[in-house]
DNA sequence: ATTTCAACTTAGCACAATGTCT
DNA sequence: AGACATTGTGCTAAGTTGAAAT
């Protein structure tokens, strides 16, 4: 069973499902509702009521894609590929003034702070505090590195300097050679075989050992990511293929598994977080990818069916007296315009970041009539007047710091979008507006060739805009020192010291009015750069969202107007859009 | 009913590869 | 050829969600 639209096919046929890993049933299909197969199944075939309540014994549901079923039969492959051993360098850090003695685990662990150096981690209290409480339990009570204020690591960074330059001072030949190695050593990993199918494996690397680098203000950033062993690995494989040897001498996989219902090949527990897995999949161009790929897209095309209702609905409800109401509607309602993401709880001990269902009432300030803006990105959006009146119902007489939609999580916000059409999540507005859009698009503007080229053109307006910004800000920054500059010259004080440290040459006021001057017409022009191109960005907006755009618009797109796929997608998209090659040159979204 | 788990998918960054300009 | 800009790729953190466990 692969896609919806396949279903279709299998009423009134035979079929044997699998259910979960030692479970299958059999029987006829009676009826396909939207995404489920109702099949009707043999007598002779008992469903274990203790095992799944909610289904009779003649009839059973069963939601393809999902829980229910068998993702392979045969499955091959060679495991996962260890990071090489620490090779120690023997350089020394300085502990109060005086080298130290580092044993190879301690130093290597020096050794990933040291090269931090120059990111912005290497400055953060918390990074600090958590690499140091670990690198500590590795040094032992007794080690005479106590404080980290007495910890010179420079040595060491000097070294990985060293070392980088030596890396680019390598002739290609040598560098072509060091390539070569690599994937020889890779090639062994690099393939599994799936019902006789030879696919990509995707990341077959064990993570190496490192510090830990969370995003945004995350508490456990710095803490040191040990070396994951052969004995922290579960294999996964088929029950005949001969298990991948054990990489390491005199060590053993944790687990080795055959479970068909999953398709991972390896896993390991994250040794930040206990709890969580890190997994070997297949590569995105695997057909097992690619169906669950299309299998999304199939899902939001069919918003197209019930987008109006649900429009209509949740309009509706933005005046309902019902306050749960209100709230879903208007949550709804974020979900489809502003691509809002579902927003899960989290766990303490994680930076906090926001989604529907976690704003909380100071994320969102109300401009009445009909504006709304986030505080987390500054960004100010037009919505809809009743929606806007309605948020500020919902922060009436709440706390800061309170949750907008109190009578809502994700679960419930999930049920309700389940209610509206059977499958649908957040994700799938945004996987159906993206493509919609660029379906209309490019079924539009069909006059002549230009289109796709108007669409590249715009892409590379919409990256030149960012960075023109950005120049802008660097500019205007230069300006305001300037004018402090001018002001301390004309008063006859010195100028003091550049951000590099340096004193900076005392200009005559005269010299420094005339720098100014130049750079006022510099951002003038600049200014103007910038109004030209933003008059360019009407479509945009849509092509970065390429994980949401389905491939066959496109291809579909390139069919017709006798363009190469080549000249859209680069080669791992096309690896990637594989399912999606032999599209209908008349498909629509 | 609520929480936790397991399995995926997506995001976002850093660096490598490639392209372009001088 | 070397410098700079752009694009591609790999890596891994983080988000989502159905199902299982309390």
């Amino acid at each position: 069973m692969s896609s919806f639209s396949d279903l279709e096919e299998l009423v009134g046929k035979e079929v044997t499902v699998q259910l979960k890993k030692d479970m299958t049933i059999r029987g006829r299909v009676h009826s396909v509702d939207d995404q489920y197969l109702n099949i009707k199944l043999e007598d002779t075939c008992v469903v274990d009521q203790d095992e799944y309540p909610h289904m009779s014994s003649k009839r059973m549901k069963v939601y393809p894609g999902s829980g229910g079923g068998q993702k392979w039969t045969t499955l091959e492959h060679n495991g996962v590929l260890f990071p090489p051993p620490y090779k120690p360098h023997g350089v020394k850090m300085l502990y109060n003034g005086q080298p130290v003695d580092l044993t190879p685990e301690q130093e290597e662990v020096a050794t990933m702070f040291a090269v931090m150096k120059d990111t912005d981690y290497a400055g953060k209290q918390t990074f600090i505090d958590n690499f140091f409480t670990d690198w500590r339990k590795l040094l032992g009570k007794n080690h005479i590195i106590k404080k980290f204020k007495l910890c010179d690591f420079t040595p060491i960074y000097e070294w990985h300097l060293r070392e980088k330059e030596k890396k680019k001072q390598m002739t290609t030949e040598e560098k072509k050679a060091l390539r070569e190695e690599k994937l020889k050593q890779d090639e062994k990993y690099k393939w599994a075989v799936v019902d006789d199918v030879k696919e990509r494996v995707g990341n077959f690397r064990v993570e190496p050992p490192g510090l830990f680098k969370g995003r945004g203000e995350h508490p456990k950033m710095g803490k040191l990511k040990r070396r994951i062993q052969p004995s922290d690995i579960t294999i996964n494989i088929g029950k005949g293929a001969p298990v991948p040897e054990c990489p390491i001498p005199g060590e053993r996989w944790k687990e080795v598994k055959h479970d068909n219902t999953v398709t991972w090949l390896a896993f390991w527990n994250d040794p930040i977080s206990q709890k969580d897995f890190k997994y070997v999949f297949l590569a995105a161009s695997s057909s097992l990818k690619g169906q669950s790929d299309k299998e999304k897209y199939e899902k939001s095309r069919k918003l197209k069916d019930h987008i109006q209702n649900i429009r209509d609905n949740y309009t509706r409800d933005f005046r309902s007296k019902d306050p749960t109401k209100r709230q879903i509607a208007v949550a709804t309602y974020l979900i489809d315009k502003l691509a809002l993401s579902a927003g899960n709880e989290k766990d303490d001990g994680v930076a906090d970041t926001v989604g529907c269902c976690t704003l909380k009432v100071d994320n969102v300030i109300c401009i009445p009539p009909n504006k709304l803006q986030f505080d987390f990105t500054g960004n100010t959006v037009e919505i809809e007047e009743l929606v806007c009146k309605a948020i500020e119902g919902f922060h009436a007489g709440k706390k800061a710091g309170a949750a907008l939609f109190d009578k809502l999580d994700t679960t419930s916000l999930n049920a309700h979008l389940n209610d509206l059409m059977p499958g649908l999540t957040a994700e799938a507005f945004h996987t159906y507006n993206a493509s919609i859009t660029l379906d209309g698009i490019l079924h539009e503007e069909t006059e002549d060739g230009t289109l796709l080229e108007k669409i590249d053109v715009y892409q590379r307006a919409n990256k030149e805009m960012a960075r023109v910004n950005e120049k802008i800000d660097e500019l205007k920054g230069q300006m305001d020192e300037l004018k402090v500059d001018l002001s301390k010259a004309k008063e006859g004080r010195s100028l003091g010291n550049d951000k590099d440290g340096k004193p900076k040459r005392n200009l005559a006021p005269e010299a420094i009015e005339k720098k100014i001057s130049a750079l006022e017409s510099k951002i003038e022009k600049m200014e103007m750069d910038k109004k030209i191109k933003e008059d360019m960005k009407t479509c945009a907006h849509v092509m970065p969202k390429i994980k949401y755009l389905d491939p066959r618009i496109t291809l579909a797109w390139c069919k017709r107007h006798e363009v190469p796929f080549e000249k859209i997608f680069n080669k791992s998209l096309l690896a990637k859009y594989g399912w999606a090659m032999d599209v209908d040159p008349d498909f629509r979204f």
